[in-house]
RNA sequence: GGGCUCGUGGUCUAGUGGUUAUGACGCUUCCCUUACAAGGAAGAGACCGGUGGUUCGAAUCCGCCCGAGCCCA
């Protein structure tokens, strides 16, 4: 039974405990037909530091639709997955541990970092439950586990087989201090210092050796010059138009290059000259293959010079470059250096800028399957659907094929041995998978194209992404049924999945690599819907950073506020809409649960000898009124939740709830059953209070449950099933009215100052109130309530005119203003129903008069909308 | 620099061509009415980021500008 206060300290923790142990959510597997299962497949959160907003906002989210659909008596498949095996995991282990992957062999390291990964998982976990996330914990995986592996590797078998990889010698994005190739997304921009130089360049000809022609290249990097392979002038550069078809000599280095034409190079960069490394830069990439130029690779995998670079080999980039500026200046051939800030294109993981190598990688094609991955994503449900468009624009940008290739430690390995002679991959047999080439056999004896028996593992591991854009196979049981030569389902029926729940931010690679990946794999695209969620923003709309120092931790939050005070906050935007955090969100929700517990305490004191059954025919006009109109908003709530309009049914609900139900309801229905015990009210009571709960449960998921529990037995509320509408008739129109009727009799207590229940001695009504009589003297303390046969004696005075401008506007057009302007002067005339005025005649359609009335009886007139209400006092 | 999105009282939010712009939080005044004063009643407060246009009529449609977010270069 509630009593005292809410206490959501003790109350949250407890059912948070039982869920867990009772198994509440626990997905039951049985349903044949996949109609009645509910999958929801959420991306993995990175197993790299502590629980986030993105995190809370994103899982609140789709926990509404999870308990919602599983009230709707569907069988809700909520699985958790921990994404542990990409480079952010390895470099958690690398810094926790302080070590680096290098120094330790593959298996050792990646056992180091699942122990550190274990501890933060459980970490995970125990704030995902804390924040009663309806997830079932018997469905978890990791990304790293065994059945993982041997699904990420059955998949780039079956993509091999299928013809959609290839590998390829070609310049890859490298981060010299991880050592491996990243791909374009795992980069970005970071404003760093530098200092751009100004080098002479000889021309070589046959001019007077001892005064060669020069010309001035700006670079930010000199210590590329032993990899130049050629210098550019921009075709519209008159100025410089000479040199091209000219040879150069780089100084210092003494390499002779070609003087070409392009432009591509950007003229208002320093002297107008560039130069061409392999590589600098993507520009470098693109003259490397228009022009079909020289490759020299001057710096390395750990970012050191090669023997390209002469007595600079072996020096770091830096160093090298120290040391190149300073010998240029020796010889003459600095011309200037200035600092300046630019943007450089740095690895988000560590900070560190790339460098492009030439390398062998595998790649998943993608460009000539746009139009298909485009259709793919017009299949699915968008939530909102304006964020498909970042799907469609992501797709039509595409400019490369997905390389995913990486050289780490931590991760899957490729299932690919080469033969050691020509170079053939062989693949590992679909039934011994998961394997590691460093450690396992190849399935051959001898090389299948050329019989040699010598075998090369290969040593790189998949991209996190390849692995990460499978959680809808890991979470279906994908697996090869050797048997029957197939890939198939363990449960079949949670694919296609009714729910993709993710951030706009990863909609261009997580979502478009699943949607891809899945598509390939079984014909059909995994997802029925996807639900898009904003970003959660500062309290000033500003995103939420370190170096801001702006970040709100929810751990403090959530136990400073009740976690479904958090719940209320996050149904507080449209779906897709950025949401800033708000303690004032967070009080709102706060003010809102203990309303709840405090009419629920009133309720079990009204609602004990509530009779079980009750006649629905006999309800008083008040209780089938109240009914029917909660029937009305279970109708909007549920479209409301199936449409993802969350902030709409929360708000809807809690104003029906607090005004309707407390404020109006309530107040009647107590007296009534505190006067004489009207079993009615009393099972209306009851009826419409188990109602709200089960309404309410899917946001304030504790709250409901404590109550429902208390008060309502031993089954959780989360499985108590949707209500469906009772379909109970009223006379809405006579309810509304008597409503207003009290309402004006509150505002009139208010303006008299008297309180709410003082003594009224008579009050007179003209409007159709007919069954709620009593109520409104109940409530109201109206000793004689009296309603009038006839119109009190009112004094209507015309104060304007309201036209009916969807009806005006279009018949009349610009003559509108005229009208408005005749009316302003009074200057119409009423024809029967028409309204004659500026030379036009109005139907009755198009305009309604505005009426003041003015009370010339005794006693005292309340305005009302649609009843007039008279107080006598004596 | 490009694409997409958002910009509504002090704060958050509803509202995609039609009278006087929704609700919440906060604020002011009144009321201790035995569920709740962390409540109730009443009230003040926004010309809808700026600007130009389309229209009889624009928060709503279009152009440009400003601010914020995400992605890309």
């Amino acid at each position: 039974m509630p009593s005292g206060e809410y206490d959501p300290d003790t109350v949250e923790a407890k059912w948070q405990d039982r869920w867990v142990d009772e198994e509440t959510y626990a997905y039951e597997g049985d349903a044949e037909n996949p109609d009645t299962a509910f999958s929801i497949d959420s991306p993995p959160p990175t197993v790299s530091g502590s629980l986030h907003w993105g995190h809370v906002y994103g899982f609140t989210l789709q926990d509404f639709v999870a308990r919602f659909n599983r009230m709707r008596g569907k069988d809700v498949y909520f699985p958790f997955g921990y994404d542990d095996n990409g480079i952010a995991s390895e470099r958690l282990a690398e810094d926790e541990l302080d070590v680096r992957h290098q120094d330790y062999e593959r298996r050792e390291f990646q056992r180091m970092t699942q122990e550190v990964c274990a501890e933060y998982e459980a970490a995970f976990t125990e704030k995902m439950q804390s924040l009663g996330i309806s997830i079932d914990w018997n469905q978890t995986y990791q990304t790293i586990s065994p059945e993982v592996r041997r699904i990420s590797q059955l998949s780039f078998i079956d993509l091999y087989e299928q013809g959609r990889e290839y590998r390829q010698r070609a310049p890859a994005i490298w981060c010299p201090e991880c050592e491996t190739a990243i791909s374009q997304v795992e980069t970005e921009d970071d404003e760093q210092p530098s200092h751009f130089h100004d080098i002479a360049f000889e021309v070589v000809g046959e001019a007077d050796a001892d005064d060669p022609e020069q010309f001035t290249i700006s670079t930010t990097r000199p210590e590329l010059l032993p990899a130049c392979v050629a210098v550019f002038v921009h075709p519209d550069d008159d100025g410089n138009q000479d040199l091209v078809g000219e040879t150069a000599r780089v100084p210092l280095f003494d390499q002779e290059v070609p003087i070409l034409a392009d432009e591509r190079v950007d003229m208002e960069t320093g002297s107008g000259i560039v130069m061409c490394c392999t590589f600098g830069d993507q520009t470098d990439i693109e003259w490397y293959q228009a022009h079909d130029l020289d490759l020299r690779i001057a710096i390395d995998e750990s970012g050191t010079l090669t023997d390209v670079a002469g007595e600079y080999e072996g020096l770091s980039s830096a160093d090298a470059r120290e040391a190149i500026v300073e010998d240029l200046d020796e010889a003459g051939a600095l011309l200037d250096r200035w600092g300046i800030t630019h943007t450089v294109n740095v690895h988000e993981r560590c900070g560190t800028g790339v460098e492009f190598l030439v390398k062998d990688q595998w790649y998943v094609e993608l460009l000539d399957k746009r139009e298909e991955y485009l259709q793919a994503g017009r299949e699915m449900d968008w939530y909102p659907e304006k964020m498909y468009t970042r799907y469609k624009n992501w797709i039509e940008g595409l400019q490369w094929d997905w390389a995913i290739s990486r050289q780490r430690s931590s991760g899957i390995p490729f299932p690919v041995w080469y033969c050691a002679d020509c170079d053939e991959p062989v693949l590992a047999d679909k039934e011994t998978l998961p394997v590691d080439p460093l450690s396992d056999d190849p399935p051959v004896d001898a090389c299948p194209e050329c019989g040699h028996t010598a075998f090369v593992p290969e040593d790189d591991v998949l991209d996190t992404w390849a692995t990460s854009s499978l959680t809808p196979l890991i979470n279906a049981g994908w697996d090869w049924d050797a048997a029957h030569e197939e890939f198939r389902f363990e449960h079949p029926e949670l694919y296609q999945f009714d729910l993709r729940p993710q951030g706009h931010d990863i909609i261009s690679f997580w979502l478009f690599h699943t949607v891809v990946k899945c598509y390939e794999h079984t014909g059909e695209v995994p997802f029925d819907s996807v639900m898009i969620n904003g970003m959660v923003l500062d309290e000033n709309r500003e995103k939420m950073s370190k170096s801001k120092g702006n970040i709100v931790a929810p751990d403090e939050v959530v136990s400073k506020y009740p976690v479904d005070a958090a719940r209320y906050w996050a149904a507080g935007s449209a779906v897709g809409d950025d949401l800033p955090y708000s303690e004032k969100g967070l009080r709102a929700g706060e003010k809102l649960l203990r309303k709840l517990w405090n009419a629920s305490k009133l309720v079990e004191s009204l609602t004990e000898d509530a009779p079980a059954e009750f006649d629905h025919d006999d309800l008083a006009a008040l209780d089938r009124w109240l009914l029917a109109s909660l029937d009305r908003e279970i109708e909007r709530l549920t479209a409301r939740f199936e449409s993802r309009e969350f902030s709409k049914a929360r708000d809807g609900l809690r104003g029906f709830f607090w005004h309707t139900f407390c404020d109006d309801y309530l107040e009647i229905a107590k007296q009534r059953v505190r006067d004489g015990g009207d079993p009615s009210a009393a099972y209306t009571l009851s009826v419409a209070h188990r109602r709200f709960l089960k309404l309410f449960s899917p946001i304030l998921a504790h709250a409901t449950e404590e109550l429902w529990h208390d008060m309502y037995g031993d089954d959780s509320v989360h499985q108590s099933g949707w209500p469906e509408p009772l379909g109970i008739d009223a006379d809405f129109e006579a309810g509304e009215t008597a409503m207003e009727a009290v309402g004006a009799l509150r505002k009139y207590k208010s303006d008299a100052k008297l309180s709410m229940n003082a003594d009224l001695d008579r009050v007179e009504v003209w409007g159709d109130v007919s069954g709620f009589e009593d109520d409104i003297s109940s409530v109201m303390h109206v000793d004689e309530l009296v309603i009038l046969d006839e119109r009190p004696p009112i004094e209507t005075v015309v104060t304007g005119v309201d036209l009916d401008y969807s009806l005006v506007g279009p018949e009349f057009g610009s003559q509108v203003s005229e009208i408005e302007a005749v009316i302003d002067d009074d200057a119409y005339e009423r024809v029967g129903d028409e309204l004659h005025v500026a030379g036009v005649e109005l139907d009755s359609e198009m305009f309604e008069i505005q009426e003041e009335q003015q009370y010339t009886g005794a006693g005292e007139m309340v305005d009302a909308e649609d009843v007039v209400v008279i107080v006598h006092r004596d």
